[in-house]
DNA sequence: CATGAATGAGAGTTCATTCAT
DNA sequence: CATGAATGAACTCTCATTCAT
């Protein structure tokens, strides 16, 4: 197996910081070999293309990115509390690594159809944690019986990408992690805010 | 003024259809001027160059969009109602549109950063609607008095966009304006939904 | 007769104007014509195309010169006074004219060889003028009788058209036309310079 | 060191070629990279740009120029013979090499004012020389003490660069070098020739 | 005579990928 | 396993010239 080999994670975080230094446009292969001390034709054992080491990184970080927030919610017992969790976990697993940031918000957006295509088949695996969270506040009453699943995931991520891709935008200065509460709270009871009484 | 000239309208109209068909990297300046049917000298009279093109699209279609959703706004009393005309007037156009749809949700967003910055500008005036309708509601009381301007924006403009986006992957198969009501109802109560009693 | 109508003269005098201050790669027929307050297509009413602009402009100025040169010679007895007034004259008439002095020096000489060739075909006015006064020199003894009338040409043309040049691209700072008699002074007796006695 | 690679000097050569047959303007590097039998992309690995390959190119046949006729004038005693010595070589030199005479004389002064500027910096190594032998005259008393040696300077470059201009443009029929003893005994005594008495 | 909108051919350069060493 | 020199396809933009008005 290549990806337990050390160069494959050099290659990896190489292309990383390439990207998130120079741009997806100005990100040649031959600058990420130089940025991972090896040769340009080393890439290729390790990857079939060019393509292959943006998917790879793509399904390596957010493999890790489900991983770790599966791990984080399977503590909590109300649906609403793992989605507070949900929200924390994202929020700071990009705050923590701000050249991840840019790269999954705003370079790797850069990409083709193709690839876009693939990226969004790694993201299926995030979503379905959402769905799970979802499913499981309906059925213990903490969310509407009549929610719609595919929507409101659509609504949670939505809003959690559009979040982080604004704070990246405007130069990660502020605190990300401190609007959680907030955007958990605008995703649980929307723009009406909690109401005791219509 | 060239952008009164009927050339000006031809090539835009024949780069969204050409973007659309072929995709963004595909998008050669000779393919869009035979589109249009003039030469791709032609091209360079109407443009600074190909960016420029990209652009004046972009302005060109989010200024009728931004137009007639304040139009249709106007004649609505209260914030919520706003919000559901602005929702259902987006799906409807790019419905009408799905050209259009393609090239801006998917299309455009592999442009460079430069690029991306420009459209950015342009979407402001989009996003200034959006805040005029939520401090209205805040004012009127529709609205929770608490409520974090900037990230319900996020929050709306976040969630429209990856419905969009959703419906433009799948093939644009289904309705998408079908889901407006859905949409505002989620924005507005969040996935709790309306509670008479907390 | 075309070169008679005013805009005939305009368009030349465009032309001088617009290489002298723009360069040679950089002064379109557009420019040209913009500058001589006509439409572009006017421009060939009055010339077949636009190496015939240069041409003509070679022509009408270069008449000028040789016209002006004989003139002053025709005062003159020795063949060493009439080389002086060539010089003089020659050193002077680009004196005047700091934008004419630009184009024929440097501008027009990164014309391609077709014009250049053409461009020489013009020259051989000025260079029988040389020839004229060497041949005389030589006939009343004031050259030597041995002197290789083409080389002494090639002599006489390439230093003159050097010291200008050199005038040109230094930024036409200093007095060209002080150098008149230092120069002729060179032609005439060699780096060696008068001597009595070998 | 790229500058000593066979290849570096293959292409060097080969841009000589197509521009001596081919004229500068219709030089195109992929006529170059063919001529010199390697790829388009190759060029681009030894030489920064099109450019790079007009002045590498000056920089190596004039930098061989100068060393070579340095060499030949370190034999020699007196600054008339070294002078004589100078002309012979540049005569020589580019006698020998038809292709390089055409390149100088006629197809790179077809360049923009950037290249030419660059050149003419690698020509100053070349009126040095000519600058050492003056003063070295002036000094040993061969040339008059009066002489002014920018202007004597000018005179020689031009004399020499407009004879072998003439030859080339006369389509190098006659023989270049035959005309040494002539221009030499010329730029030394002038038209006037010598003179045992005034 | 004069206009100026329209034409369309033509070339330098980058970079993902290969393969002989 | 690792190297890195070599490959070659692909595309924007300029500008001299024309011709319908």
């Amino acid at each position: 197996m290549k990806k337990n080999k050390p160069k494959y994670r050099q290659i990896i975080d190489a292309a990383v910081t390439v990207i998130a230094e120079n741009g997806y446009h100005q990100a040649q292969v031959s600058k990420i070999a130089k940025q991972a001390g090896v040769a340009d034709g080393t890439i290729y054992l390790y990857f079939k293309n060019k393509e292959d080491i943006l998917i790879s990184l793509f399904q390596d970080k957010m493999g890790y990115f489900v991983e770790k927030i599966e791990e984080e919610i399977a503590g909590k017992e109300k649906a609403t509390e793992k989605l507070l969790t949900l929200i924390e976990n994202h929020f700071k697993i990009l705050s923590d690594d701000p050249h991840l940031a840019i790269v999954t918000q705003l370079e790797l957006r850069q990409s083709n159809k193709d690839l876009r295509l693939k990226i969004n088949e790694v993201l299926k695996g995030y979503l379905k944690v959402v769905d799970k969270i979802l499913i499981e506040g309906k059925e213990n009453g903490e969310f509407s019986s009549t929610l719609d699943v595919r929507l409101a995931r659509q609504m949670i991520f939505g809003t959690i990408d559009e979040t982080v891709t604004t704070w990246v935008m405007n130069g990660q200065k502020y605190d990300l992690t401190a609007l959680s509460k907030k955007v958990h709270e605008l995703l649980i009871h929307g723009c009406g805010g909690f109401r005791s009484k219509g």
